[in-house]
DNA sequence: TCTACTTGCTTCGAATTCGAAGCAGGGTTA
DNA sequence: TAACCCTGCTTCGAATTCGAAGCAAGTAGA
């Protein structure tokens, strides 16, 4: 056999490196967007925005975890942050106690109404003006399943291990 | 006009969407990868990939920032990382006095042959296990164009402000 | 040459993120 | 009911990132 069964093509290398750049460009601009136009970072903005889509306006910490940051210490601290500036209030769930439900405020909604014209503005002029409608029917058509793959594929077996910085010599030597 | 310029039909938000969890799992899934096969961060890694690819195994600082993070003092730190691991090396550039030139050691070169094949058994599972060849092309060939744009368009006007979390009242009150 | 501006990098402080550990409520089984 | 495990969230420490400020070397103009 030639190959093993991962190898990674030049079409293929050129997609992902694609890929990643283009995301992280994207990202950059818009949290410079969103600090400019209502103080949110991009996590707020999406915590805010899932919150406004949801018909109760509300979301369990957990949910929100999953969804957008990869701890629940992570939401934790954003949903502190959220929650002093008066764009969420955190009550106990009324079917478990243990779970904590988050919801938006009018000023939340407010704050958002004040972002979302700029970040559409962002979006637009950033990814989708080089691409024609069809490119973007095409586009989602793409990375919609490579999206549900990745959610039902777990991402190897799990074993971390500490980082480089500290602990001498963790592999290469000094 | 019935919509503004820069509207985002649902299609667009679609792509959008998925864009940017497609590269969200991505990252995670490969960051795991690296921190396991080789003890590296996702940024320390496309630092010693981007040296291994130079014909000359080294690039001045500004060109690697420029390429990979978005700030010159998160280069210095991560630089000073894997100069501490003895992955690269810093040595002033013979040209301009004030550049400092990084070179990839061997010991650089053994850890991302290290964990390279698990890089691409990630990236080809992940990303590409729901793609065909001829997906994987499209998906190049629409994402290419539009890092191309950004990288030619400077995101917005640049007037950096405070963030959430001290300064009591910049928006939405107490 | 001298002054002023620019460029390349580092240092510093603050903010964000994660994983591990801890705590309390829920559920299950004997 | 009691013992045990699972679930949901928070707290804590460490690591990473950025922007602002600072410093040294290069460059241009008078």
């Amino acid at each position: 056999m030639p190959d093993p069964p991962h190898a990674v093509d030049p079409v293929q290398l050129g997609a992902y490196f694609a890929l990643i750049e283009v995301s992280d460009l994207l990202r950059h601009a818009i949290e410079q967007q969103l600090r400019e136009d209502g103080d949110l970072t991009f996590v707020q903005f999406q915590v805010l925005m899932r919150l406004s889509r949801s018909p109760t306006g509300s979301h369990r910490m957990t949910d929100l975890a999953d969804a957008i940051v990869h701890s629940r210490s992570g939401l934790t601290y954003q949903a502190g942050l959220l929650a002093k500036a008066g764009l969420v209030t955190r009550s106990p769930s009324p079917h478990d106690e243990r779970s904590t439900t988050v919801t938006v405020t009018d000023a939340g909604r407010a704050l958002i109404a004040q972002v979302l014209p700029g970040h559409e503005q962002v979006v637009s002029q950033m990814l989708f003006e080089p691409l024609s409608r069809d490119d973007a029917r095409a586009l989602a058509g793409l990375l919609e399943p490579v999206r549900d793959h990745m959610r039902a594929a777990p991402p190897r077996s799990a074993t971390p291990r500490r980082r480089r910085g500290r602990s001498s010599s963790s592999r290469g030597g000094p």
